[in-house]
DNA sequence: GATGAATGAGTGTTCATTCAT
DNA sequence: CATGAATGAACACTCATTCAT
């Protein structure tokens, strides 16, 4: 077993990935250049091709890993108060992965719009599971008559767009929504959001928490 | 007066950005050539240069164009109903705009995030300004009793993020929201998202229409 | 007979021209624009492809205004006390000239070293004539007994190389030698210089005038 | 030590500049292309910018290449018999340094005429030392009684005039004066014209040797 | 004749990628 | 394995020249 070796490879691997995420992130994927990347990761350019084909498929990697990041499962939601965990968990969830990862998400998600193999990656292996994740809840719910007959397609796609505001806005301002203790603060206000909407009705029943 | 040769002139700017921003929106910034542009508006390379100093006037001319679409005003609510009103106008509104000058919107989205002058430009005045109007409106329905006591910060970002993702992903999937008739059931179901939410509740009015 | 019109012809040549050597001595041949030679004679681009054929024609014209600038005479010297009346009108000859026509001498000077054409035209009609004058002159005086016996085609480079350096550092220094009165001190101590040399010998004739 | 790797980088470099004279002083400085220089000097085009910023960098280095050359000092002259001494060093010095870095002289000629940067640092630290040394001499000279009271201001010029001619027309024309041993009967004729004169005086003593 | 908008060939410079050490 | 010097294709931009008006 080469255990040992190929666990250096992987780390060295890694070290790269982060660098270059950092730097695409900061520069985009076009203005970043390889000697950069080495530098941030203190190694020769040459270097990097010993561990990728090429700068494509640093670009590829990174996504690669935001898709094994991403959760398979989010807590099933059974009962009516549930339906509040649920969404919390994942605003928590995504929010939190974001934070995290950022110059990761930062860097796809800038690169994505013009680059066909990755929007089809990300979009296909990051955002349609979430998207599937939460239709199928909607479902659910709408059937079990927890949720009110919404199409489950659309609410999700708005649901994954205000995650994705916050996400980028948290960066690139001053907002910054996601550092906590805020990102609690958010999470509550979303949650509230989503659970009843904007209009004041009598017996609504407001953050029964 | 100069009048019709100024008209000329502006005419074949327009060419142009349109040709800039087509191309731009489907390679990206750095990737679309002069050459590739000047081949789409029907020109040489040289004659770019005749109307724009530079490639990057070339996208902040295509900034300032969405800067110069953007409504200063959304219709006032004043009862209940208009509420609906409102949020179906801006919904209406944002999506319509995005639709038409889409190859606009989605030059500039792919590179905001990586050029700090465009996004500053961009955000601060075709993002915010929106996001301002949604928070007045909003401010002025907690006060009237008409809207729950919701941040009207945080919301008003969910909803921009709402009409940001579908905007985006009209375009690079299969799925078309944008296209009437479409279009019109997406505001509808999105209207009732945000004005009701997820909850199924005994009593809530569900589209009074 | 088109005199009038040939009259108006060779004005605006003329005002070409000028402007052509103004630009063209500041900025060098390569460096200056048609366009910018155009706004300085006060017509457009395209006009002055009338009158010229094209920018290497307007250098070599340049050049042809000097060539026709150039004494074909200068005081013959039969008495000693001409030999000094030689010298000074030398001097005073080309100094003035250059000082009149400056930016012609410029354009050319800057642009002959690289350009093969003007270079034989320049040398060959302008400095060689001169060559000529003076190693002539040198040839009887040396014969006549009035002029020691050195090598005329050497001296008369000396003296030749003397008034390039003073014509081309007039302008580009702050040390203008050729604005009078500064200029026929100028003269003096060259005509001095060239007709005894540096050495102190005890019966020199200094400067008899 | 990387001592040998410093001295392999800087033989290319030393391989480039002279490639750069070569083509600049045939072409001039603006038709030089940079292909053509890599050419010359056996690379390719990007390695030109491995170690020099870009074209004018080494424009700026050639010309630092004669101030590096430029002698510091010149034999002093105490008696009279040295200093024909001193005049006939100077053009030795001067005149051989010429003819074996000519590419590099002709380039910065051929270019200071229009390139304000350029003219200063080539005036003020290679002509202007050289003056300062000729004048310093003929300064002390004319205290000891040993030279003329001639203007040494101009005189110092009116010489490296002279040489500078010489210097010019050696290669652009037929005329090789540098080609030894040519050069040293020009020395000797420049030495006994700037020493004596061109006038036959009775009594006058002629190159003594 | 005069104009100046349009042209498009030509060039400095960058940077992903290779490969000899 | 790692290096980093060298490569050369690619691209933004300039400007002499043309020609429809």
């Amino acid at each position: 077993m080469t255990t040992w070796h190929d666990m250096l490879r992987e780390k060295r691997q890694e070290t790269i990935l982060e660098a270059a995420a950092q730097i695409i992130a900061r520069k985009g994927y076009q203005r970043a250049t390889m000697k950069e990347i080495a530098d941030a990761a203190g190694i020769a350019p040459g270097t990097i091709y010993l561990y990728f084909s090429d700068k494509e498929d640093l670009l590829l990697s990174i996504a690669e890993q935001l898709v094994a990041l991403m959760p398979q499962e989010v807590p099933r939601a059974a009962t009516p108060a549930e339906t509040r965990r649920f969404v919390q968990s994942v605003l928590r969830q995504q929010l939190g992965l974001v934070a995290e990862y950022r110059p990761f998400f930062e860097a796809i998600t800038a690169e994505m719009w013009t680059n066909e193999t990755l929007r089809t990656n990300y979009l296909g292996r990051v955002i349609t599971p979430i998207l599937g994740i939460i239709e199928s809840f909607l479902h659910k719910g709408i059937e079990a008559g927890r949720v009110r007959s919404l199409d489950p397609q659309i609410v999700s796609r708005a649901m994954v767009g205000t995650i994705f505001l916050f996400a980028m806005i948290s960066d690139t301002s001053a907002e910054d929504y996601l550092r906590s203790p805020r990102v609690e603060q958010l999470i509550e206000e979303l949650t509230d959001f989503f659970l009843y909407g904007l209009k004041q009705t009598p017996d609504t029943e407001v953050s029964p928490a």
